[in-house]
DNA sequence: CTAAAGCTACTAATTTGTTAGTTGTATTCC
DNA sequence: GGAATACAACTAACAAATTAGTAGCTTTAG
């Protein structure tokens, strides 16, 4: 027996989403270019990850001529929240608050950040919940 | 060209280490025994896994009789600061921030969360900005 | 002392991920 | 219309992860 397939985003297939994300839609050509700066990875080789993730329903396209013009079926925020999700699941014992407690102990986030969304966080409530 | 040898732990590893940061160490027995409950794997398997993990250097073990009892030699938060960053890295561009946000957005982060972690952070203030 | 039990080491099979080459087809340029 | 170009499809190869079986050694129980 072997491992099953894991739903969670590769390295690799993160690398095409975010330019998708950041694009909205692009062919193999443009992923392959906008990659090249950091990893410089062969035309075929963006090519066959790009249709596999398409055979997992990552992205899907459009025909422009000869070229498949390929754009995200899943959200950013919604990989976002899988992957974090499971992280907080596997090492924060399933915490949200255990994770944020590890940023501030890291010292990623500083009091100005948490002032800022607790402002953020007050600001929602007086629009949410008395209206509707 | 294939890929090369991520520095995260797999899903099978962090299970395992899971089990030796909770117990501080264990055998083999112990793990599989630990790890029955949800997975029900192999007393090999844990035992290959475990030899592949001492092999990249995640745990270390002494001798007792025959058995060998392992102990983690990476610990619990160097392991959330190595996942966490990696996840920041590619998938909020860097910025805990955002992620932070994101987590409040998806309400996994009250606002009572948000001032308890102020409070704690104010209070860590006082006793270390001045000393020393 | 012999047999059973338990442990590690070695081996193996399968899946997934990652990279990239070759082939075939269609379009465009002259 | 023929050659060059560009694209997708198919194929390949290998590393890593995951699961588990077999063999061999050591210790302990009768």
């Amino acid at each position: 027996m072997a491992r099953s397939a894991s739903p969670q985003l590769t390295e690799a297939e993160n690398r095409i989403m975010s330019v998708l994300w950041d694009r909205g839609e692009a062919s193999v050509r443009d992923v392959t270019d906008a990659l090249a700066v950091e990893h410089g990875l062969a035309y075929t080789t963006v090519l066959t990850t790009i249709r596999i993730m398409a055979d997992k329903g990552y992205v899907g396209f459009r025909k422009d001529g000869r070229a498949h013009i390929y754009h995200p079926l899943l959200s950013r925020e919604g990989a976002q929240k899988q992957a974090l999700g499971s992280l907080v699941k596997s090492l924060f014992g399933g915490s949200p608050q255990r994770l944020a407690q590890h940023l501030i102990q890291e010292e990623q986030l500083t009091l100005d950040d948490i002032e800022a969304l607790r402002a953020e966080l007050l600001k929602g409530q007086d629009g949410e919940g008395e209206a509707s």
